[in-house]
DNA sequence: GTCTATACATCGATAGAC
DNA sequence: GTCTATCGATGTATAGAC
C-alpha cells in the first residue's frame, strides 16, 4: 500500500509540482480519504521523507546496474550521462533530491544515510579510476551538476548542455591529468 | 511604499522559505491589513514577479558596477566569483531567480525582458574576452553554475566550491585556448 | 489609500466510530 | 485499516465604507 501511495505522491507532484502535493489529492488518488494516509505515514513531511528515499534508490539503483568502462575517459562520460538522465527524467523527483525547496523538509537521519550512500558511490567509482582526490572530485562534482541544472532550468526538452558532457570530460581529464602547473600566485 | 512591500516580502522569504511567503504575513510586517496590498499589486504572483525584476537588476548592477580586468582569466575569475557570491549571499533570491520552484509562477515578459538583459550582459562581456563562440559560453555557464549549485546546497556557509573557483577558470582557459584535438570519435 | 468585514477554498491533522 | 465528522488555521481575494 505504502508503494501506491508513494507512486500517486510521484504522480500529483508530476502534475501540481512537488509543493503542490496535497493529503486531499493523493487520498483522493488511490480511492482514500485523507485520515487513512496517517495510518501509513505520520506527516506529510513524512511522505516527502520516504519520496526522498525511494528517489535516492533509484539512483543508486542505476549506478549499481551500470556497467562502467574500464577507461577513465569512458567512465566518467557515463557516469555524467546517467546522472544528467536521470535529473532529467523527473524534474521533482531532482528538485526533492538535490534542491531545498520545501519550506520545513530536511530528510531524517534514515533518509539521509541513503543520499551518502549514493555519494559515496559515485566518488569511489571515481577515486577507482584513479583520477585525483577530494578536491578533484568536488571538481567533477560541480561540472555534473552545472550540466543538469543548466539543461533542465533552461532547455529541459533538449540536449543543448547533456551533448557537451564528451567536451567537459576531455577537459577535464586534459586538466587533472596534466603535469601541475606554476602559477603567479602560488 | 512598493519598495517597503518588497523589502519585507524578501525578509519573510528568507526566514520562511520563497513558498512560505503569505500575504498575511507580508501585510502584517508593515502595518497593513492583507486587502491593502491589492492596491499595489494584482495578485500574489505579481509580487513574486516585482521580486523576480528586483532580483534580476540586483545582479545587473553588480555586473555594470564591477570593475573587469582585461586579462581574460583575471575577467573570467571576477566573474565566476561575483556570480557565486551573488547566488550565496541570498539563497531565497537564488531560487527565485534561477530555479523554477514556486509552482504556477513564471516571470512576465517584462520581467523575462529583465532576466535577459543579465545573460546578454555575462555573453557579451564573455565574448568581449575572446574566449570563444555559444558554446564555449554554454560550458562557461555551466561550469558557474555548478559551483554555485553545489556550494549552496552542500556547503551554504563555507567555501568548500567557492575556493575551487581559480582552478575551475585555469581548467576552462586551458581548454578554450588548447588546439583541437582528433579523438577517436570524431 | 487604507480599512472592516467577509467570502470561500484549501490545508494538515485529530477524535472516535466501525 | 478505513471511515465520518470536524477542528482550527491559513490562504487569496473581493465588496464596499471611510
Amino acid at each position: 500500500m505504502i508503494v501506491e501511495i508513494l507512486d500517486a505522491a510521484w504522480e500529483i507532484a508530476r502534475t501540481d509540482g512537488l509543493a503542490g502535493l496535497s493529503l486531499r489529492d493523493l487520498a483522493a488518488k488511490i480511492g482514500m480519504r485523507p485520515p487513512s494516509l496517517y495510518w501509513y505515514f505520520d506527516s506529510k513531511l513524512a511522505i516527502y521523507d520516504a519520496m526522498f528515499v525511494q528517489g535516492n534508490k533509484q539512483l543508486l539503483a542505476r549506478i549499481t546496474e551500470q556497467e562502467w568502462p574500464a577507461d577513465p575517459r569512458e567512465a566518467l562520460r557515463v557516469g555524467a550521462r546517467l546522472f544528467v538522465d536521470f535529473s532529467m527524467e523527473d524534474v521533482q523527483r531532482y528538485q526533492l533530491l538535490f534542491l531545498r525547496t520545501i519550506p520545513n523538509f530536511e530528510p531524517s537521519a534514515d533518509a539521509y544515510a541513503v543520499a551518502m550512500q549514493v555519494y559515496e558511490q559515485m566518488r569511489d567509482r571515481f577515486a577507482a579510476a584513479g583520477l585525483g582526490g577530494p578536491t578533484a572530485f568536488d571538481i567533477w562534482t560541480a561540472l555534473v551538476s552545472g550540466l543538469s541544472a543548466q539543461q533542465i532550468a533552461n532547455d529541459p526538452a533538449g540536449d543543448r548542455w547533456l551533448r557537451l558532457i564528451d567536451e567537459v570530460v576531455d577537459m577535464y581529464i586534459d586538466h587533472v591529468t596534466a603535469p601541475p602547473k606554476r602559477r603567479k600566485d602560488s
